[in-house]
DNA sequence: TGAAATCTGCCACTCAGTGGCATTTGGCGT
DNA sequence: ACGCCAAATGCCACTGAGTGGCAGATTTCA
């Protein structure tokens, strides 16, 4: 459907980036991300260096290729979606949405992503810079979509940052458990994860000294 | 008083230190993070690059310095706090705390070293991955504090990120900011942030399409 | 079939970051 | 005041990520 009914050329090139993306997240799985070169990556599915910096921007650019998928389609929805109710359900809800409308085979490439991202500081910090680029995408959206008069950035900030808090919280629990890593799973804990809001942020400490 | 009284050995360091931040932080406020080389930096304080990397991990550890002092002053500050009260009020009277024992001058660096941050996709990830290192020290901490019969994880960690992302917003206001970048600016910022809480966790979207 | 646009590979280059080793310098006991 | 030890520094060579340029191959379209 979506993959043939396109140019030869546009066919090729995505299988190379599947291929590329498949290698690395092997590699980098068996050795570990720093001590996987990048003419380890190019030299197992036989392209030059040059062709996967037309691809990928970075090293971390190609470890996290799941993660930017999701993203991808979640600000995709966030450009149409009804927004009506609370902003935090909003959120909520087109991450849900987003989650749906990953392709089948989505999850073991995604936590195999998030394993190598919990324990390598350059994937930490490239995926949490992903992140705010999303976070800044979505407010100029939002702000776009609601007008001048509608709700300061601020305002829209804070309950996407809690989604997001929430999500990471979710996300880490689920590719570290010992149950085989399904959508079905990861979407349980999303759901406890932000059920678990309202009663996080209202958390009172018992007198102590 | 904590720069004498030290072996001479650690005040020239420190003296190295203070200058390597200072001559970083000037060269990539005028010609740009990407566009400075280290060996500029290194040869303005004459130092090897040798020594440059005993002292900082990384290039965008040194311009993010700053930032770093701040955060272990909150750290430390976490460790020994009265735990009394809703936890967001504590993440929130910690970072005061941590703001209001910052050295006299610090102002400038940190203001300077943010104005870079904000346009510098590498610094950007850099200063959320090490805001993500300090929130797993934090949640350490409380977590041995508060004993095994404390709260969970997920909800110690959900009021620390809507400290963190209402602080993230002040200080890019306040670095953006017209005014004088001062301490009290930067503090009435971050009270703003901090008072729109609340509302903002509640926010409604108003019916649209 | 042929021309134009595009993709790819190759090569050389810059620069961040590391390891090893010789040299210097401050700390400290005598 | 002298000299010894430990630590800090400088120098050099090296790896690996990422970029620019150009020549050759491949696809598209007329």
């Amino acid at each position: 459907m979506t993959l043939s009914e396109l140019p030869l050329r546009e066919r090729k090139k995505l299988r190379t980036r599947a291929a590329l993306v498949e290698a690395a997240l092997r590699l980098f799985g068996d050795k570990g991300f720093d001590a996987t070169t990048l003419d380890e990556v190019v030299g197992a599915v036989e392209v030059s260096k040059r062709t996967f910096f037309r691809m990928f921007t970075s090293k971390e650019d190609v470890a996290l290729a799941p993660e930017k998928e999701l993203w991808a389609v979640y600000v995709r929805h966030i450009e149409e979606c009804p927004l009506d109710g609370p902003a935090l359900a909003v959120y909520q809800r087109a991450l849900f949405v987003a989650l749906a409308e990953m392709e089948p085979g989505w999850e073991p490439r995604f936590v195999a992503s998030r394993r190598l991202a919990e324990g390598t500081q350059a994937l930490v910090a490239h995926s949490l810079e992903h992140c705010a680029g999303v976070t800044a995408t979505v407010l100029d959206t939002l702000a776009r979509r609601l007008g001048p008069d509608g709700p300061r950035p601020l305002e829209l900030v804070l309950p996407l940052e809690v989604m997001l808090a929430a999500w990471r919280w979710a996300m880490k629990e689920w590719a570290e458990a010992a149950e085989p890593p399904t959508r079905e799973a990861l979407r349980t804990r999303v759901e406890a994860a932000f059920a678990a809001v309202p009663a996080s942020l209202d958390l009172e400490f018992r007198t102590r000294s």
